[in-house]
DNA sequence: GTCTATACCGTGATAGAC
DNA sequence: GTCTATCACGGTATAGAC
């Protein structure tokens, strides 16, 4: 309710600047000293607002997870011909990678090292593999090519999506840039670079 | 010359046992203690062979890199039409990633926090501008689509070969899966999912 | 809500015996 | 070539004043 007056730390706010600090430095190679430097407060200052590093980490990959999952719900991605769900969910995906780039990215680094992470990879691999079931369908109502197997198709539409994060950023107003982005990663997985 | 009795570590295959850990655990998620565990030996001893955990991490980068611009050496990436020229790349590029994946996948994992993996990650950026060019003058010589951006094809594509290395995992005997997973790289890069 | 001060531990690295 | 012992440093986290 109350609007704050000035720049006092939420969780949240305090998440945005992290998230930016673990995808320079990478998550480990990231130090309490380095949060508090990006966040202009002291290091114990940060422990008033979360518990530790890995609650930063937790949350973010929370977000990530949300926005991914989210994708599933719409309804576009729930009827129609496999195919075009497929399309549908893949236009998405990219879609919400760029828009909780940062977030997304984080998730997409995490090693297994900690119950949170392997955690959060259970979670990504379970959405990879909703869209495995998608793939496979399209191959069964005969839209899409059968000589190719849906788990590795599945995966190398993943890795060009999901390649995004290593490069995509934001750069001035409107998400006009950000559609062609999308179309191209559709025309591409779908037809493929030859002429 | 002498053929060693018994398992005494060289800097070579030292490196073979560190690339895995820190693929395994991320590279700053790994520390000396950990490495001296996986080798067998005591923290002390692996600085009796090579300078400390950065050198390490030179020489794991390095060979991967050199595979990379190998292929580019080779004939068949050197003659003939352009489109040629790149599906030859881009299957060798595949290949190496398999033959090499531990060094491979430690350089597409480095995040620039030190010279050593700044350095890296221009060789690579250098390997990814000889691919572009490529792909470029496939799309003047009439081979491939003009209504994609060249640069942003090239990320994708090798957004597609690079994600190898986070699911990778080579089998039984002989380079006939990897043929396979080649093969579809390829099919998938230059004509599609659609049937 | 932020600070200073500090506890406590694991880190990368070295010295020197065997 | 490997070890034990040790170092200085920086890491996460806490205590308690303001």
């Amino acid at each position: 309710m109350t609007m704050p007056k000035r720049d006092t730390y939420t969780p949240e706010s305090l998440l945005a600047v992290a998230v930016g600090v673990f995808n320079e430095r990478g998550y480990d190679g990231t130090s309490m000293e380095d949060l508090s430097r990006a966040a202009g407060i002291s290091k114990s200052s940060i422990y008033h607002h979360v518990r530790g590093k890995e609650e930063l980490l937790e949350r973010a990959v929370g977000r990530a997870l949300e926005g991914l999952f989210g994708i599933l719900e719409e309804p576009a991605a729930r009827r129609g011909r496999a195919v075009e769900r497929l399309e549908y969910v893949t236009r998405r995906t990219t879609a919400v990678l760029m828009d909780e780039l940062a977030y997304v990215t984080l998730l997409l680094r995490v090693r297994g090292n900690t119950p949170t992470e392997r955690r959060a990879m259970e979670r990504r691999r379970e959405f990879d593999q909703r869209v495995a079931d998608l793939l496979r369908a399209a191959v069964t109502e005969g839209d899409l090519r059968g000589d190719v197997d849906a788990r590795l198709a599945t995966r190398l539409l993943f890795g060009m999506i999901n390649s995004l994060v290593e490069w995509y950023r934001p750069d001035g107003r409107g998400s006009v840039d950000g559609d062609q982005v999308a179309d191209t990663v559709v025309r591409l997985a779908f037809d493929g670079l030859r002429r």
